[in-house]
DNA sequence: AAATCGGGGAG
DNA sequence: CTCCCAGATTT
């Protein structure tokens, strides 16, 4: 009689013994460094590994440890972040490592409650590091074990559901081993490379014969996912004020998209319109996906002009290859490549 | 419980 | 084009 959960046990081990061998070769699977497993968790949120790799290596290589980290600046944090998005991870990690320096005498947490305390860190975050460095006993649940249990057991369960979580987690008790850390890096492996969101590669499989969803050939059913992620539109407009090589910009706000990034101001006080009789108006409009930025380009034809712009002291003054030390939101990033390079 | 936050790449 | 990714935070 099978009625216990001990029944599919063998599942995390078999899970182990594939790792064991087919583990990926990533540069923070050679360190137990907490610091660096945080870094790198933070990184690969909602993050592909190829997406993320070079900003994590970077990353780590300026800011080695917490100290070096907690005592640099904002802006030079989010430089690091430029392009990888969601730009509150950056804020967020900076502001962690403060709080390690002040709560934790700059020792990195080892209990999972303590390292949940931190800025930006979640529940699978905390499991991840607390396993991975300090042989905590928590599964990290993310994306990978949403797909591989629903597939394993054909489970419906909504994954855009807001009990997922706590779903999966008391699901994934049932083939966890004693090894939890290499278990959780075993689960993100399987599900990137074999048990992968669409064509999964079930015939390498290391838990193909003990499957449902690959038994009843219905693996494209699961995870089950109802809700759907609505992209809203969005229309920006800029001002691409220059004289020179130089131009304007202006901080972000940290309470909309792209927090504390640079960009060009979005409006211009009217006492500077219009600019003068000489300059060189340009409407630029650019689009991708639901983003759509119209940037007016004005080339200020008189010096008299551009005094006026930049005595403005909402404004700060850049130049191409001083931009280069900002971050930029991607679009704007391009913008000014194409614009000024030539 | 639901909305929001980026950007890149696969299909 | 749609969907997804080593999720967390805010409301």
């Amino acid at each position: 009689m099978k009625n216990n959960n001990s029944d599919f046990l063998h599942l995390g081990n078999k899970l182990l013994h594939w790792y064991s061998q087919n583990a990926r070769d990533l540069p923070f699977r050679k360190t137990r460094d907490p610091y660096k497993i945080w870094i790198c968790e933070i990184v690969f949120q909602q993050t592909r590994i190829s997406q993320g790799l070079n900003h994590y290596n970077n990353f780590v290589d300026r800011f080695p440890d917490v100290k070096t980290l907690a005592e640099a600046s904002e802006d030079e944090v989010l430089l690091y972040w430029k392009g990888l998005g969601y730009y509150s991870r950056a804020i967020n990690i900076h502001k962690a490592a403060k709080q390690i320096m002040s709560d934790y005498t700059g020792v990195f947490p080892s209990e999972y409650d303590e390292i949940l305390k931190l800025k930006g860190v979640g529940k699978y975050t905390a499991a991840a590091i607390s396993s991975i460095c300090f042989n905590g006993k928590m599964p990290a649940v993310d994306g990978n074990f949403y797909r591989v249990l629903s597939r394993v057991f054909a489970d419906d369960f909504d994954i855009s559901s807001s009990r997922a979580f706590a779903y999966f987690s008391e699901l994934s008790q049932l083939i966890i081993p004693d090894n939890v850390g290499d278990f959780n890096q075993a689960m993100m492996d399987l599900g990137s490379e074999i048990c992968k969101p669409r064509n999964p590669v079930c015939l390498e499989c290391p838990l193909n014969k003990d499957c449902l969803a690959f038994s009843l050939n219905k693996t494209h059913e699961f995870p089950v996912k109802t809700k759907k992620v609505k992209a809203e539109n969005l229309d920006l407009h800029y001002f691409f004020v220059h004289r020179n090589g130089k131009f304007l910009i202006q901080q972000r706000k940290d309470d909309f998209i792209w927090k504390k990034l640079f960009e060009f101001p979005a409006s211009i006080p009217e006492a500077l319109k219009p600019f003068n009789k000489g300059s060189k108006i340009l409407h630029h409009k650019l689009t991708h996906k639901n983003l759509t930025i119209e940037v007016n380009d004005i080339e200020v034809s008189s010096e008299e002009m551009w005094n006026d712009f930049t005595s403005k002291n909402e404004y700060l003054i850049t130049d191409f290859e001083s931009s280069l030390m900002r971050s930029f939101p991607k679009p704007l990033e391009n913008y000014i490549q194409n614009r000024l390079k030539k």
